[in-house]
DNA sequence: TAGATTTGGTTTATTAAATCAACCAATTAA
DNA sequence: TTAATTGGTTGATTTAATAAACCAAATCTA
């Protein structure tokens, strides 16, 4: 059995790879486009796309109707009916799926709410829903080509194991392993905020961005980043751990054991008790009657509602958050001059109040008045981020060794 | 005249380029070991050999002498004699010139001691040098292939202009178009720290790490971030300005205007003020009597000798400094979980006390005991690795498209 | 010391795959 | 109805990698 004869037929899996790629992007598309897009030759294009209209992958979805001479482009496609793709974010408190066909569509989506934490438990669960899903996917869309999980915590990436994950109370939990008993395809498994930034980057706000930093603020501060096209995940697959940059080292303990890390300035927990502490001081607020019942109720929904109504402890609140989270990602930044910065995360819920806070930072710390700093977008997040960030590493993986 | 037709030839320049590589970093070495290391077959790399011969790239330089059965290697490197290359680095009263051969070997080295940092007599003065370096390279090694300047400041790569040059008190200086009036040769114009960082990378203490972090304290903090084997600008180029991350929202001014910023904690600067409250506190140390004659004569090299003879004084400032570099470095890692971090610029003249107070600090913040925090590293200094850094980029270049 | 064996390198034939050029197909313009 | 235009295919050509046979030069061994 041959394993490796040097490199010839590189080349060719790298055209057929681009082909892929334009064709997710741009289709319906034409032979003389791809030609066109590619710099290949209009020959060449032909005889890769007969490859791949043989294995099904592609297929001809009539032609343009143009007012031009000449004849008229058989337009291509991706065929969606080639198979599905999985792709499950198991969350605190929630299993979320999808399923899509091949040509990335969302076919089956479901959200699960769990309260049990444990992995035993979590795991069974999502196998179940993987297995329903597959089922229903596999009718419409034909046989499964791989799945994707992302998950809140630290992941070795070799061997597929969620080293720590703080949120679930998981440490050492092998994942993939238990995953790949019950499939045969490949399987990925991802911290759940890089996940999102290859979500958003491939169907989200920040669609076309080559060097993205994602910013997923919610119960602490995590991220992801995308380099020339790529995720990033560090030597060893622990970056992006924004959080936990210090950002007061005279500040206040973080979970982690820390002081002053970013999180503990300008996350959930930090907005909440931004409010409760407004209320103990007896300032007046809408906020106060809600949380008289129940203190434990807050959440960032209550207080963007309270902001809207103007309330003055919410927008003091959101501002001040927000300063914080300017200070931070301005510090990202600089490190990193992104081309675009991603907010996402439950913190996004209250965009509309922390953006403008957040612009007035970065704006007031930007080193150069002559050049343009990154453009701040708002996560996509009702497009599922994380989950669809699966998806988009899939096909990443498919593009990369078309099946052929 | 045809400029591109597809991309056949890709994979040959592909190969070359992989040939190319394998001889700097293992020259001398025979064709079967290339076939070895690079998994093409024997016969492509006769002939690739054949190719780089025929036009000196490389030169046979004898045999191995084993005690083994069978014919001998013959061995290949690269001919030093194909051209030369020149770098210079501009820096705040110096401007340091190398000239290598084509086999990246120094051939001549100066640096001169400057005042008057005026772009119109830095430059006159850089030109003045590099022509001399040209004359000389050019009679020993042959025709010059490329130019590399290393500046510190903010550098627009695509006009090669310094934006902004704090130090230098530069703005807006269009360097590579005054060079380019003077060289017929590509023209590399480049951040200082960041061609440090790539000098480190391939000639000093970080031979071989593909995912490393530079950083350089001196009269600010800069670096460069080396990702997955390749220099990382940034979209517009303005990356790795970690001296200006955030450290304490509620700390003293910064040049940059805003307040603490990580150098006003941890720089050169920095030291020197610890020294000097020091004395105005009236604590005893070997530095009181040296200052007495002349404030201004302050040096980290001074401060290190103090320490040396155990002063508790420049030891207390030293282990301070070391700590709040520590801070920063522990954040910068969580972004990037690099595989080594290197430490340069004038304060690594103190590595030996630096380097233990940083050590202290990494492992009180790392998150995870059961996983390898990165290696930390003292910069190989006396490479003079931004200069040597221009001379990595120039043969990035050469490799990725050997002039055939 | 004369093969036999081993290893490095070259030559020649074969094969993969991109390009070029000629051609066919289908449409609009004249 | 024919020319012009544009999309796409076909077959010859070219590039370049591989495979296999072979040559070269060394050591091993009987």
């Amino acid at each position: 059995m041959k394993i490796k004869t040097g490199n010839q037929g590189f080349l060719r899996r790298q055209n057929l790879a681009g082909i892929f790629q334009y064709l997710y992007e741009h289709a319906p598309v034409s032979r003389i486009e791809l030609a066109r897009l590619t710099g290949l030759n209009k020959a060449t294009v032909t005889n890769l796309i007969g490859d791949l209209l043989e294995n099904k992958f592609v297929r001809e979805v009539g032609t343009t109707i143009d007012k031009r001479a000449g004849r008229r482009e058989v337009l291509l496609a991706i065929n969606p009916q080639r198979g599905c793709f999985l792709s499950a974010e198991l969350g605190v408190g929630f299993i979320s799926i999808i399923c899509t066909n091949f040509a990335a569509e969302v076919i089956w989506k479901k959200r699960q709410l769990v309260e049990n934490l444990e992995p035993e438990f979590l795991l069974a669960e999502t196998l179940r829903l993987l297995k329903k899903a597959r089922r229903i996917g596999e009718k419409k869309s034909g046989m499964l080509q791989a799945v994707a999980v992302g998950i809140p915590g630290l992941i070795d990436q070799k061997s597929g194991t969620v080293l720590f994950a703080p949120n679930l109370k998981w440490r050492n939990v092998e994942i993939r392993a238990v995953l790949q008993k019950h499939f045969e395809t490949p399987i990925f498994i991802e911290n759940e905020a890089t996940f999102a930034a290859l979500g958003e980057k491939n169907f989200g706000a920040a669609k076309g961005f080559n060097n993205l930093l994602y910013i997923s603020a919610g119960v602490g501060i995590g991220g992801g980043l995308i380099i020339n096209g790529q995720l990033y995940n560090g030597a060893s697959g622990y970056a992006s751990e924004f959080g936990h940059m210090t950002l007061d080292p005279a500040g206040s303990r973080c979970a982690c054991g820390n002081l002053g890390c970013w999180e503990t300035l300008a996350s959930q927990a930090a907005l909440f008790r931004e409010i409760h502490e407004a209320i103990s001081a007896g300032k007046s607020t809408l906020l106060k009657e809600i949380l008289k019942c129940d203190a434990q109720k807050l959440s960032v929904q209550m207080i963007v509602e309270a902001a809207q109504k103007s309330d003055p402890v919410a927008l003091e609140a959101l501002r001040k958050i927000g300063t914080f989270l300017g200070v931070g990602i301005d510090s990202l930044i600089k490190v990193f001059n992104p081309e675009a910065v991603v907010f996402g995360g439950i913190l996004s819920v209250a965009g509309e109040f922390l953006l403008p806070a957040i612009k007035e930072e970065l704006k007031k710390r930007w080193l150069l008045e002559n050049a343009s700093d990154p453009r701040l977008l708002l996560a996509d997040s009702g497009s599922e981020a994380a989950a669809m960030g699966g998806i988009a590493k899939i096909l990443q993986t498919v593009l990369a060794n078309p099946p052929i």
